[in-house]
DNA sequence: TTGACATATATCAATATAGGTATATAATAA
DNA sequence: TTATTATATACCTATATTGATATATGTCAA
């Protein structure tokens, strides 16, 4: 079996570092494709395959004006992402490390 | 150019949802290679090769212990992760659905 | 109507994967 | 020492991907 596709989920959509740049582009408000081209250095049938494969996650929207696509972010797909990794916070707090530390002197001792 | 490596860092890392478990189980305290091939549904080698993945990445720390080996979480590397999406975390609150609508309002008074 | 512009799609190449399976390495127990 | 247990690695197959490039589709302007 071949590793999971980029459009399985929003997980494996934004492994990607282009397409979490466009994210980051497009939390400053909607953009059209040429203008990610433009800001991105990336040619313009690139941006618009990394747009589908956001698109099909759902973590964007399109809007389509004549001959322009407008695109806009639609965060709501990334929170499962924020949910699953909001659960590991605690664990880089000082708080963690510390309990860390009590637990490997504990074990210590044990042996 | 092909997709990124899994190794490349945590977010190509984590896109696999197997990898995901293993944290999780991980999140509950150390855990022997064989624990996890118990409570994942996954073979021996697979769970080994999964681990390798996530500590080339350096979410995870191993322990020797005899011809056993002790996985642990190592939270820290998931941080960059948790610093991306949270700053989407404003994207999805009821507020800014409701500045959504009057931008979508202004937009439709301009055409 | 024709040309220019904006975007999408198709094809090609190279590559890294995930799971399956067999086997190697290493440590303990009998 | 030998058998058993714990883990890692190697090989195979099928597949989806990224960037490059060429081209198709669709819209507007002159």
């Amino acid at each position: 079996m071949a590793r999971a596709a980029t459009t399985t989920d929003a997980f494996n959509a934004i492994a990607e570092p282009r397409r979490r740049e466009i994210l980051d582009l497009l939390a400053g408000g909607e953009r059209t494709v040429n203008d990610l081209v433009d800001l991105l250095d990336l040619a313009q049938p690139h941006v618009s395959r990394h747009l589908r494969v956001l698109l099909e996650v759902g973590v964007v929207e399109v809007r389509e004006d004549g001959r322009y696509r407008w695109y806009r972010l639609r965060g709501t797909a990334l929170k499962p992402i924020y949910d699953w990794v909001t659960n590991y916070e605690h664990t880089w707090s000082k708080r963690f490390d510390l309990m860390d530390v009590v637990l490997e002197e504990l074990k210590a001792k044990e042996e």
